[in-house]
DNA sequence: TAAAATCCCACGAAAACCCATTGTATCCCG
DNA sequence: CGGGATACAATGGGTTTTCGTGGGATTTTA
């Protein structure tokens, strides 16, 4: 894989009455890097109560991932299903959303719930992908590091909140 | 294979009186950018009960593929058999409908009938292909993930369906 | 000629687009 | 080194366009 550009950096933007949000600029970077694309894809975090995203070249990337793996296990019937089943959340249970020009993506609502995101969306670089968290669920997760935490606070004050 | 251009998302839409659905704009994006055609392929789909559906430009990879793997084992007659009988499958029993200006098909009775498709269709894209379903009959089937019953849900509600 | 498919127009809601403002970081030049 | 000008990012609001949908009229098929 080893993808040549990497998301890293945090940001804490505002989600407007339209269910606007600008994305990063420093994270639209690495998008246009990586591919010509305008858009993101959005998805349910496996673990974490927050979204996921990243761009629709890693989204290929990890499709033919997926493609290979199949292709190995070809004889087995259940491999068939498992295969069946990871594609259809891969895909299905994600969606594609273009930024416009001034870098700002309509939060679907499908994902605002499943993300949980009020009025604030905080932005995380992890590296081949960022993440999207209400920031005081992230602030209330027991498995996330106290460091962590103290860059959501200090974002949340740098704005105001309290 | 790694199409460049994958299906995802999902929508609900109606089917009115006459068979009528709108395919959602973002999965005719990926037909007309894969091809230049505004037409999509419709069959049974071979696990779930529910239909698979694709543009013409993949329905030829797929013959391609089919073809390049009886050659491997051409040998064996059973493999021979089974080449038939997807084939049969691929082609017979699938019908290539077109869309109108305002991205509308007509059902196919005898799809609407093989996908058990009532008033509502839900459209699930899998990557490759993607799939329409009749939105009860995802919910039953214990095989498909609840997360994505999830979505089936929020689809329905969105609506106004309980 | 009845039934079915295609075409056409129309409407409401939602999404995309455009323009304007603010604040902040950067640059340039005295 | 300071201060003004500049560029860009984030955000607010209004306007235009698109999308999904319904219904009627016209054409094609059986």
């Amino acid at each position: 894989m080893a993808l040549e550009h990497l998301f890293q950096g945090s940001a804490l933007n505002a989600v407007d009455g339209k269910g606007r949000v600008s994305i990063p600029s420093f994270l639209r970077g690495v998008v246009e890097r990586r591919g010509d694309a305008r858009t993101i894809v959005l998805a349910k975090h496996e673990a974490f109560p927050c979204l996921s995203a990243y761009d629709p070249a890693y989204a290929a990337l990890k499709h033919a991932k997926l493609e290979r793996l199949l292709e190995k296990e070809e004889t087995s019937p259940d491999a068939e299903l498992e295969y069946q089943q990871r594609n259809l959340m891969a895909f299905a249970a994600s969606e594609e959303v273009p930024y416009d020009s001034s870098g700002r993506i309509l939060m679907p609502p499908m994902m605002r719930r499943k993300g949980q995101i009020g009025d604030l969306a905080l932005f995380l670089g992890t590296g081949e992908t960022f993440q999207i968290w209400n920031p005081d669920l992230l602030l209330k997760d027991s498995r996330i590091p106290e460091d962590l935490k103290d860059i959501a606070r200090f974002r949340l004050e740098e704005r105001g909140v309290s």
